[in-house]
DNA sequence: TTCCAGGTGCATA
DNA sequence: TATGCACATGGA
């Protein structure tokens, strides 16, 4: 996609590869605050406004991201990978599985402008580790309080906390910041990370990925799903939750046969969408729950 | 009051 | 291997 990047600011121009609200309100990350049509979106130790520009009918024509930090919201925002190429791919692939692809194309529309960001590894793994029976709402607020309460303060916001902060907060801290049965696996998700390596864990084959990620208690399938697809930016997973569960009985599932387990849902979608698996996960996603 | 949310661990068969 | 239940919390 085209952007034009100098010391402070990246400019996108190409608007129907991205679309700030869609976004970052469409699941996939808990840091952000909307200021009138603009953004602000925090990451790890950095922030970025988003500015929405117009032209005199009220269009939108561009967006201008201001920060300090343009290398890493560049690729924070994915900005290298052509998403009209996405789509084409994932169509594709509807098709040569002789599929009927009109909800998938709904989806697609509806959620224009999506990019899969790529998250801190650290903040995504402690944030959907809180994601489990939990609504985005409260997910956002618990997420915020950690970093309010035991991140750096850096002036106009709270960094996400560092491991060394991290391991400073307590069972009974993320009790009360309404963690609730979470806050034990917080914990041990945190030990674990002590002695995490992060760069031999990124060479990796994907199964003993989920290998690592599934020894620590309080991360089952859909959590290391989200982990591997939002922070490792890995498309061949494809995390079911209570709504890609509803996607998948209204519109995929054989009538007779309903009511399959998540692991089952997990590896039929996977095989028809393949290294597409994570981009129209997220778009399914969006597009369910905006039926509410 | 009951149900639900970007589920998981554990006991049981 | 698979199924059923408990687990905190707050909003609808």
């Amino acid at each position: 996609m085209d952007y034009q990047i100098s010391k402070d600011k990246i400019i996108i121009t190409d608007i129907s590869q991205f679309n700030i609200e869609h976004i970052l309100e469409c699941g996939q990350v808990f840091r952000y605050k909307k200021i009138g049509e603009n953004y602000v979106v925090f990451s790890k130790d950095k922030m970025a406004q988003i500015n929405v520009i117009k032209n005199k009918q009220n269009e939108i024509i561009s967006y201008e991201i201001i920060t300090k930090n343009t290398d890493y919201f560049t690729h924070y925002f994915d900005l290298n990978t052509n998403y009209n190429k996405v789509k084409d791919n994932i169509l594709k692939k509807c098709s040569f599985q002789n599929f009927d692809n009109n909800f998938i194309k709904k989806a697609i529309d509806f959620g224009y402008g999506i990019r899969l960001l790529n998250q801190d590894h650290f903040e995504t793994i402690i944030s959907f580790v809180i994601s489990q029976n939990n609504n985005i709402k409260r997910i956002q607020k618990i997420v915020e309080e950690i970093c309010q309460k035991f991140g750096t303060d850096m002036g106009e916001f709270y960094a996400f906390p560092t491991l060394k902060q991290l391991e400073k907060i307590s069972e009974q801290d993320f009790k009360q910041m309404g963690a609730g049965y979470r806050a034990q696996y917080l914990v041990d998700t945190i030990k674990f990370l002590k002695t995490f390596d992060d760069t031999s864990f990124q060479n990796q084959s994907l199964e003993s990925q989920l290998d690592v990620l599934l020894s620590v208690k309080g991360i089952g399938p859909k959590v290391a799903d989200c982990i591997l697809l939002f922070a490792y930016h890995n498309m061949h997973v494809f995390p079911v939750d209570t709504w890609i569960e509803k996607v998948y009985n209204q519109y995929f599932s054989n009538k007779n046969i309903q009511n399959l387990s998540r692991l089952k849902i997990r590896q039929n979608l996977t095989q028809i969408f393949g290294e597409f698996s994570g981009y129209i996960q997220q778009y399914l996603f969006y597009f369910q729950r905006s039926k509410l």
